[in-house]
DNA sequence: GAGATTATTTTGACTCGTCAAAATATAGAG
DNA sequence: CTCTATATTTTGACGAGTCAAAATAATCTC
């Protein structure tokens, strides 16, 4: 069984990689996702790369092997299912379950896993829009857009939200920004380093790309 | 917080108490169902009192402050809920959850478990038995009585299985001795140290003392 | 392309929870 | 009451995961 540090290093690599398909995760970006220093980072991901769960070379970055890639989604599944457990089942609120999942996800047998699956009627999006890897490890591979890569007049359907920090979630949530919602991008500014969108019948709503690198859309009528 | 491991030791501490009240808790006993050494015993209970959660002095055992007996019912509230969230909703079998509520307990916060609560209709006892301690910590105080303490032709109603191992749960199950079962007591033998019980319409069961130990009963019809 | 800045890695140290085995205390037998 | 068996505690070690800070590599800036 892989530890828990070592299954939230490998999500943590996962969903960086999500965010930047095409390059390696540099060790400070890791360090801050997993808030740790550095060092620790490194340190980690030498046993990481001993266990040949992630291809490392020093001063370049890491990126999940095929083994860790699949450790990853299973963890991805727990997470999913559990929060589309704490929501729907629960009535635990959109942007305050993460935490909760962020411990369950690492103390649930397989068994419990199917069971609650079944529960739920075997969802296919957890409610940030996420997909649910299935048990064999496999992810629906729908082609993936980003927000920061439309022009200025694309209309677009946000799908999904990478980031689950709750004052990110709260930000989109509070401008109408949750998965469902059709936008069109008002205008891009590659100097300014910022974005700006507008939801039907909602106030246009300006953000860096960073931001932007975080919402995944797809083409709307 | 207490660590994971401090919750266990705090919890098993309880249990034991519970087999043999007017005891402390020996050493060998803690280490044996804890699973480690009687070292690693000894050294985990000397923080758990230098952090005041036990009462303990070298050579003579162990039991629980007020302080650490609210942290053991904490932990025996989730664990006893999630039991039952388990077994009564995703159909789990009565004699393999405690696995999976032994890592969940650490992992629920004090807000899910109320949810948990409320959507389980606020049950006051789990599968086993067990009384559910509420959420302000305290425990519905029934007197206890141990089968190991009645004596032949007694008729008594078992209450409760005070250990979760799976080979003693199907001990039980096989036997008929599941809680709300009533049996008589045949005869108790000394000298044997075994008692035979014969549960209504079923084959007479015999069992060591050790075993009658851990079956707590209330007094039938 | 040389020096300054930033990122990464290394080193040494620390806590937690554990074990093996040695030292010591307690309890039991005669 | 002494000797032996058993229980407990102590000691030294370890792996996991972490930090602080020093050393080193990579990258920018001019």
């Amino acid at each position: 069984m892989p530890s828990q540090a070592t299954e939230d290093y490998l999500k943590h690599i996962f969903q960086l990689t999500l965010e930047n398909p095409h390059q390696l995760v540099s060790m400070g970006d890791l360090a801050e996702s997993m808030e740790v220093v550095p060092g620790t980072a490194t340190s980690m991901v030498k046993k990481l790369h001993r266990d040949k769960l992630v291809h490392y070379e020093a001063y370049s970055g890491v990126k999940l092997t095929s083994k860790g890639r699949k450790t990853a989604l299973r963890v991805l599944r727990r997470h999913r299912l559990v929060e589309t457990l704490l929501v729907e089942t629960f009535g635990l609120d959109w942007a305050e379950v993460h935490e909760d999942a962020e411990r369950l996800e690492h103390a649930i047998s397989d068994k419990l896993m199917e069971r609650i699956d079944s529960f739920l009627g075997h969802p296919l999006t957890d409610p940030h829009g996420d997909p649910i890897p299935a048990s064999d490890g496999e992810m629906p591979t729908t082609k993936i857009h980003r927000l920061v890569d439309g022009v200025a007049g694309d209309k677009v359907t946000i799908t999904r939200i990478l980031d689950q920090e709750q004052a990110f979630l709260r930000f989109i949530d509070e401008r109408g920004l949750r998965p469902g919602t059709t936008v069109r991008i008002e205008q891009t500014d590659d100097v300014g380093d910022a974005m700006t969108v507008r939801p039907s019948r909602r106030q246009p709503v300006t953000m860096g790309r960073a931001a932007a690198r975080k919402l995944l859309v797809e083409p709307a009528g």
